[in-house]
DNA sequence: CTTGTGCTATCGTCTATACAACATGTCGAG
DNA sequence: CTCGACATGTTGTATAGACGATAGCACAAG
């Protein structure tokens, strides 16, 4: 394991990376000290500044742990796992060890005024209103009605999104990153249409999540939807930090 | 607003509380270009690193972006708001803008042999039990069930705690520092005696928060709580980064 | 008009060095 | 034996300087 100081990547990146696999391969356990900054310097022929920049950016990230005085150590494994990441229901799925899989009840072009200024659109803003079943390991888990902004992503509609990730064609097709979201979590009653779909008793109590994502520029809103998950079904785990 | 060389607060992170301030108090706004590196070297008389470590923090925690060959922006205000971080319920309403409150149903000591493994405790651990209703602006939001290892806080049965942060108390009366803690989130129907206390009808959706905190040495686990919030008026509102 | 070249300002990476702050162990004074 | 002083090793803060990578612009060449 060492670095490459004629390849293209950043030196500290590379010992980020470096460091990283010795950390999930177990090589480096939980609680056991990492050598000191002084000695990767020496290991890896970088100077102090480029082995904090990595350690920082691994701290971040919940890798590592530095404590002054005393060392720099690897974290438990819990911490590198949650922490809310934005992530598509086809990601989320398979986190969890579920196949995931959807079931199209209806897509179609319209104009949305209410939508208008959370997408911060113009007046006469076409959408694509999506509205798909979602299903884990085939039983359905969450009914998922998403609003594109069809300006970024014209003829999506014409796609067949049967078991297909949404974020998936909006990067493949339609070259669009996502940056980040706004989401808005609340626990509510199935009403008539989502127990029919979802085949669950009216009332059952179901986590709510309506999201609006950005792209990667941080300012443009490409996308809200509103999704429905069974609570008797469906979890949702976070690691929080202070 | 300049910097104290003489203070004992580090020189990256005064700028940092400077700039922050700049933003929060709207002197500078989203989308407006901040000063670049250099200039705040000038500005400020401290070295380029400085300002670097000041930048790249106010980056990590929402409040400006970094953009190479054009400069520095504030970023959107949203962005800084939520990333759902470890709270007490105290924190998370003041900073909703409403008052915060409790009611303390239930205070004792037990041994709790289903909470051993997941609080890694002693086989005769002894653990104290608080239960209260909490309020907000005067009002029932939610039942918060607390299981404390009483050998990190012994005697905290003793006080009293209505109206009292209970992560406040831990860490002026106690000297614990909370790390980070893991949360599940789940939708269920209010059971007969969470509708007594909150005031509402049975069968009300509510938001059900289990969570186990850590020390912020990562690796104790110091309480375990479970939370039933009123969905009828709680909504949980966080930011999701890519 | 289009293309490319070069300039400039910006943030990104990297080095070398110094001292401060903190944790821990050692050892001597009492 | 106990306690404080000290040494050592660790991460934290700060400086000065160099060069790289990228974006935007002006301007010349085709």
């Amino acid at each position: 394991m060492l670095i490459n100081r004629s390849s293209p990547l950043p030196l500290y990146y590379q010992l980020k990376e470096v460091l990283k696999a010795k950390i999930e391969s177990g090589e480096l356990r939980p609680h056991e000290r990492i050598p000191s900054e002084t000695e990767l310097v020496q290991l890896f022929h970088v100077s102090r500044m480029t082995v904090r920049q990595a350690l920082v950016e691994l701290e971040n990230e919940g890798f590592i742990r530095r404590r002054q005085g005393q060392g720099t150590f690897v974290a438990e494994p819990k911490l590198r796992q949650g922490l809310l990441r934005l992530t598509s229901f086809t990601e989320d799925m398979r986190a969890r060890g579920m196949r995931p899989g959807a079931r199209v009840l209806e897509v179609r072009l319209l104009q949305a005024p209410e939508l208008l200024p959370r997408l911060k659109a113009e007046p006469e803003e076409e959408f694509v209103k999506i509205q798909r079943v979602r299903l884990a390991d085939g039983e359905p888990m969450a009914l998922e009605t998403s609003f594109l902004r069809r300006r970024f992503c014209p003829g999506i509609e014409e796609l067949d999104l049967t078991d297909r990730s949404l974020y998936e064609t909006l990067r493949e097709r339609f070259g669009l990153e996502l940056g980040w979201a706004e989401q808005a979590i609340e626990a509510k009653l199935a009403d008539e249409y989502e127990a029919e779909v979802l085949r669950v008793q009216v009332g059952t109590p179901m986590l709510l999540m309506e999201r609006t994502t950005y792209l990667a520029d941080g300012s443009t809103p490409i996308e809200h939807v509103r999704s429905s998950y069974r609570g008797d079904r469906y979890q949702l785990y976070v690691e929080l930090r202070r």
